[in-house]
DNA sequence: CCTCAAAACATAGCATTGTTATGTATTGTG
DNA sequence: CACAATACATAACAATGCTATGTTTTGAGG
């Protein structure tokens, strides 16, 4: 009864729309489908317009990142797993600038803070297992600890890819989880092993 | 031999255009004109185009901020001071969220980078009063440990202005700079005073 | 298998945007 | 006082996002 929209169009926008991203194109609805096949109706029947396009592309900024967090190793030191994690929070936001700044650009909304908060589980879950593992002081709130050290992450990778700070400020993103931690009553020393094994949120 | 442009009129199109960015209105080459008995030339006499009014509203917010930040008193506690400076830091972002949003958004160049330097130098004077007040470990970098509490404060601005977090989570701000603080060698005990004093983010 | 309506899709036009071209008025300077 | 450089105003321009209109496809009901 109803004609069916291809999903392959879909994501093949959006796709298209990240690459554009990433060369510093600038992203218009007529350049967006030009050379595609598709008109510029495409863009209304599957993202409504603009907006939805910009929406469409933050959800995607959000599930990579998700898949990249997701490749970080638990492993027996729960603590050193959390400084992965947020050395790789780091090195998707250097590899992906232009993406990670729509992620967080105006229009930010609703469906958008659910995409977020998928990616903060991740922090949560490790914050809890420290927890469990005893290596942080009893009390300390998973959600808490998490949202904070999402603001460690959030604030080096935002200066850095909007362009106050230079790529090499991005080192300071393991002693500053590392202070962290170690307020939460972790103990530095058993860190220092994670550190001097030199992670670096370069790829 | 040439007729000279009046301030006046610059000043009062920054103005309004803050105005309208407050407001939340949008803020189009005509709509900025629109009653202002000036003409749509006169942004291009002034500014050169939009770009130029943007760089303009982006030295603003970061002429306010200054502003703010100058005036916090330099106490006997240097830390506390420190402190001080990164709450107000977030009661300004939080007075001007759509200010301080344009402020890192795309088109930050090398002049918006000397207005945050500028910025940054409240810190780094205050983290050099601490040091010489014996607060910090010897060997602290001034400048190191600036950039850090800018990183904590702008992460925590960023993601409060744009929407992922809630107002409350500016709270978070006084326990992160503290536990920054204290991996740089201050005893926290010596702070709780000024956390028991409440400094909260808020005007 | 046929029908048909609903939705995808294409084309063209519209209002608005930032910018530039052109002309006028003003004013500081020699 | 004269003039030229510059502020300033008006209008036209290309490009943008969007909508109106028409056409084509296609999946469900008989």
């Amino acid at each position: 009864m109803v004609r069916t929209k291809d999903p392959a169009v879909r994501a093949m926008l959006i796709e298209r729309a990240a690459q554009m991203l990433a060369a510093r194109e600038p992203i218009t609805l007529r350049s967006l489908v030009a050379g595609t096949g598709v008109s510029t109706m495409a863009l209304y029947t599957y993202f409504g317009g603009m907006d939805g396009l910009w929406k469409a592309v933050r959800q995607e900024g959000f599930t990579r990142l998700a898949a990249r967090l997701a490749t970080i190793p638990a492993t027996a030191d729960p603590v050193t797993d959390l400084t992965a994690l947020g050395a790789a929070y780091l090195a998707n936001a250097l590899a992906n600038p232009d993406l990670y700044r729509v992620m967080f650009e105006a229009g930010f909304e609703l469906e958008d803070a659910a995409a977020a908060d998928e990616t903060l589980h991740y922090l949560v879950q490790g914050v809890e297992r420290a927890t469990a593992a005893g290596r942080f002081r009893a009390g300390v709130d998973p959600l808490e600890l998490a949202v904070q050290s999402w603001t460690i992450g959030h604030g080096l990778a935002s200066l850095v890819v909007t362009g106050p700070l230079p790529e090499a400020a991005l080192g300071h993103g393991v002693p500053l989880l590392t202070a962290l931690f170690t307020s939460a009553g972790d103990d530095p020393g058993r860190c220092r092993s994670s550190v001097e094994r030199g992670w670096s949120p370069a790829v």
